[in-house]
DNA sequence: TCTGGGGTCCTAGGACCC
DNA sequence: TCTGGGGTCCTAGGACCC
């Protein structure tokens, strides 16, 4: 036998996460998997969409990333909990560690989804898919999707089908069947951009796609156009990756509470992006050479600046003066709603050219910067925070304070309240 | 009461080199 | 002084994934 690939897709993996969560280990009662619920941000922060659904959810047509306004009106009995991305992390790794025992060969896709190597591990791949997914399901108390096939590609879409709790396979004589009729759309790498221009060249299914005129591809979607052609025939030279590759760019981004409309409170926002970037720089011995700022305005319009520096860094005071810099030359003082730092051409090799022109003395500052990492991650992230975020009192100057860390995913788990009251 | 946050890759156009 | 053409690097923006 061939090449053997399963993809591994835990169903509504946030909201069952939740859902067993809130059954197994606070004794709650109701399953929010058989209810229409979703897990979303908070409203009040302007986090406001839905990140995962309940099958019974999605009977109302409700979708991931769609406003929780929307969501409303579409099923007012909609229960919304808030995410918590420390559950998903633990549950992500359990599953990897399930997943371990069936093969060495495994590529953690997303924090849901992994590719299993499983050639040669196998006389029966559907039974042994079987085996792995009722595994996972009577250990961990959450489902997953298996498909089976002899390529990453086939497998991820065979995962696809019918939920929940199924294996599929996808095997190559299969996919006139199974695929092929399926809307273009549901192609992988065929998003919202690509399924406008294939449409308006008369190509709505996969097997549309699969035979279409490769000229034609090419002229309205460039290299793309081909890529999606060979998906649309099942062909994916891809192999797994096992080991996955360094960053090759650090960012974090916030939608603020409220639009920003002053330069002052606009730069707190990115001292505090630039203080959550930089510690995971140093966490993982990386530097970056260019620092970019993004700003979205109130009408969801983003531009974006960037600028190289002169010396590899890892340092929040460089970072957060390059972003200054930027802001100052990008902003043309219109509302904003998210402000970012982006870094990109990261390198691990631990070197720092001296710099005749350094606003400061890099090792100096970097010993700075590591103590404060110390301490922080020995005493909790608020333990050390600079005097321009203190409490008491607002900071951007509405009534809000600005956290000293911002962005990211992780610090969302302050907002979530697990009192027993709270469990339903 | 509108639309998150983390990434990667590609393309187009301009600067600059020979 | 009517303006080729190949190459690289940089920047901005867009598309896709989860």
């Amino acid at each position: 036998m061939g090449r053997i690939i399963f993809h591994v897709d835990v169903n509504s993996a946030f909201l069952s996460w939740e859902a067993v969560y809130r059954l197994y280990h606070l004794g709650g009662r109701l399953d929010l998997r058989t209810v229409p619920s979703a897990v979303g941000g908070s409203q009040e922060h302007r986090h406001g969409i839905i990140l995962a659904k309940s099958i019974p959810a999605k009977a109302y047509k409700i979708q991931t990333g769609e406003p929780i306004v929307d969501a409303k009106r579409k099923c007012p009995d909609l229960i919304i909990v808030p995410p918590n991305y420390d559950l998903y992390n633990r549950s992500s790794k359990a599953l990897l560690s399930v997943l371990g025992r069936y093969s060495d060969r495994i590529e953690q896709y997303s924090i849901d989804e992994a590719f299993l190597d499983m050639s040669g591990c196998t006389d029966d791949p559907e039974k042994t898919a079987h085996e792995i997914k009722d595994t996972v399901k009577n250990e961990l108390g959450f489902t997953v999707n298996i498909g089976v096939a002899q390529n990453k590609l086939l497998a991820k879409m065979a995962s696809d089908f019918k939920k929940p709790d199924r294996v599929h396979t996808l095997w190559p004589e299969e996919i006139p069947q199974k695929m092929w009729p399926l809307p273009v759309r549901d192609l992988f790498f065929v998003g919202r951009a690509s399924e406008r221009k294939l449409n308006g060249l008369g190509i709505r299914t996969i097997g549309d796609l699969a035979c279409a005129d490769e000229r034609m591809l090419h002229a309205a979607l460039k290299s793309h156009g081909l890529l999606i052609r060979q998906y649309a025939n099942g062909i994916d030279g891809g192999d797994l990756v096992v080991t996955p590759p360094p960053n090759k760019g650090y960012g974090n981004s916030l939608t603020t509470p409220r639009d920003v409309t002053d330069a002052r409170t606009a730069k707190l926002y990115l001292l505090s992006l630039a203080e959550t970037v930089s510690a995971r720089l140093r966490a993982d011995r990386a530097k970056i050479s260019v620092v970019s700022v993004s700003l979205r305005d109130c009408d969801l319009h983003t531009c974006g600046h960037q600028t190289q520096l002169a010396a590899p860094t890892d340092l929040t005071a460089e970072i957060a003066l390059a972003a200054d810099r930027l802001f100052d030359e990008l902003w043309n003082g219109t509302p904003i709603r998210q402000l970012g730092i982006h870094t990109a051409k990261a390198s691990y090799d631990g070197m720092r050219q001296f710099g005749m022109f350094d606003p400061f003395d890099y090792e100096k500052q970097r010993r700075a910067e590591t103590a404060v990492d110390a301490l922080r991650k020995k005493y909790g992230a608020d333990c050390v925070m600079r005097a321009c975020f203190l409490p008491p009192g607002d900071n951007d100057g509405s009534g809000l304070r600005i956290d000293h860390m911002g962005g990211g995913v992780s610090r969302e788990k302050r907002s979530v309240d697990y009192s027993r009251e709270k469990v339903l």
